[in-house]
DNA sequence: TCCTTGTTTACACGGTTGTACTAACAAAGC
DNA sequence: GCTTTGTTAGTACAACCGTGTAAACAAGGA
């Protein structure tokens, strides 16, 4: 037997391998041989874990998605309910080096997507996904008492909720790094404050 | 002299080609190559007006920029200011298949400007021109006595509602095309409704 | 008629792309 | 020793890329 290889950690080292690219030479330089070259491999090697393009790129977009979930998941309860929503969503927001990385993938894999049949189910799964996590922390709220329930469409209010997220994380994208993300946290607190019921409007 | 051409309009009609690839075939075709043979044009004909690619993908997205406005501003004030203020805003949402197209292109861009330095310009330009609008919108409505000039602040407020605007726009992106944005006017009203001082609180 | 000039075309250059294929290799079992 | 087998390296293909150059062309002025 030769040399053996952990698949499941070289899948993974070849996806941030990926990330590099992707944040360093832009979304137009994500080729085999790029990120073959930036993980030190062969494109041989490379495509004996992902035979095709498309196979590293899902891999790479659906890593992103593990992470910013893990992190989540492991999150210690905030003092309120209310707190604990807020540092949740603040793992939505590119507010350090690795959320930065993830937020850039995922908006890059968004473009790919649109016509892509490959990346598309990829994409579609992150938004279904981040659509349920702004639920159930809305969910929360109103189970704490925080909001008010007969006034709030909750399919709707996580709907806004998500987008407003989303949209605040494209902009800290754009915005000029030394944002330490202090005014996005105060809008998303702003917002949850002027939510119908909130205990601290 | 031999058959002049109308060098502006050219400039648009490549720079609407070029739009066209990108909703087709997404953002790894627009090549120099694909735009001139969706305009129906020699790359070197096309070299004319755009003598580098990166010109031509500059043109294409300042003309999204430039169509938007021109709606926007081509726009019969409503019967009040805060129906006025909903139907600009609805103008930066994919409701249609021109404000998609414009959508698309802008999305796109983003992830070419975080890596491209010649795009950037291009693209922050739009975000600041934006963000200017919907500053604007929420003057409008300051001073017509809709909104609480006291407990707003509004450069946190517009960037607020530019982060919530462009967040429903992904969306809808991504959302399947059947979507009329109903929901998403909604959530729009809804968003304005809690604004402090909204006389439809 | 020829000339001038804006325009178009065709081709060339060096480079990169995704994917495929084949030969070399390294280490464990016999 | 030899074989087996997961792994790697190297190369090949056809297609595409951005850009450059130079020849062909077409139409109005002289």
């Amino acid at each position: 037997m030769p040399k053996l290889i952990d698949h499941d950690a070289r899948e993974i080292e070849v996806a941030e391998a990926a990330w590099r690219v992707l944040l360093r030479d832009g979304i137009t330089k994500i080729s085999v041989r790029n990120v073959a070259a930036e993980a030190g491999l062969a494109t041989g090697s490379l495509r004996r874990s992902f035979p095709t393009q498309d196979s590293l790129l899902i891999f790479s977009l659906q890593l992103v998605q593990r992470r910013a979930r893990d992190r989540i998941l492991a999150l210690e309860p905030g003092p309120t309910p209310r707190a604990t929503a807020e540092a949740c969503l603040m793992q939505l927001l590119p507010l350090d080096a690795d959320r930065r990385v993830e937020m850039e993938v995922y908006h890059a894999m968004g473009s790919l997507a649109l016509t892509s049949s490959a990346l598309r189910p990829a994409y579609d799964q992150i938004l279904a996904d981040t659509r349920a996590a702004c639920r159930v922390f809305l969910e929360r709220l109103l189970r704490a008492g925080d909001l008010d329930a007969a006034s709030l469409d909750l399919d709707r209010e996580s709907a806004a909720l998500h987008a407003l997220v989303d949209g605040l994380a494209l902009h800290l994208l754009a915005a000029d790094p030394h944002d330490d993300g202090t005014h996005a946290a105060r809008i998303l607190s702003d917002y949850l404050d002027r939510l119908p019921g909130s205990t601290r409007a």
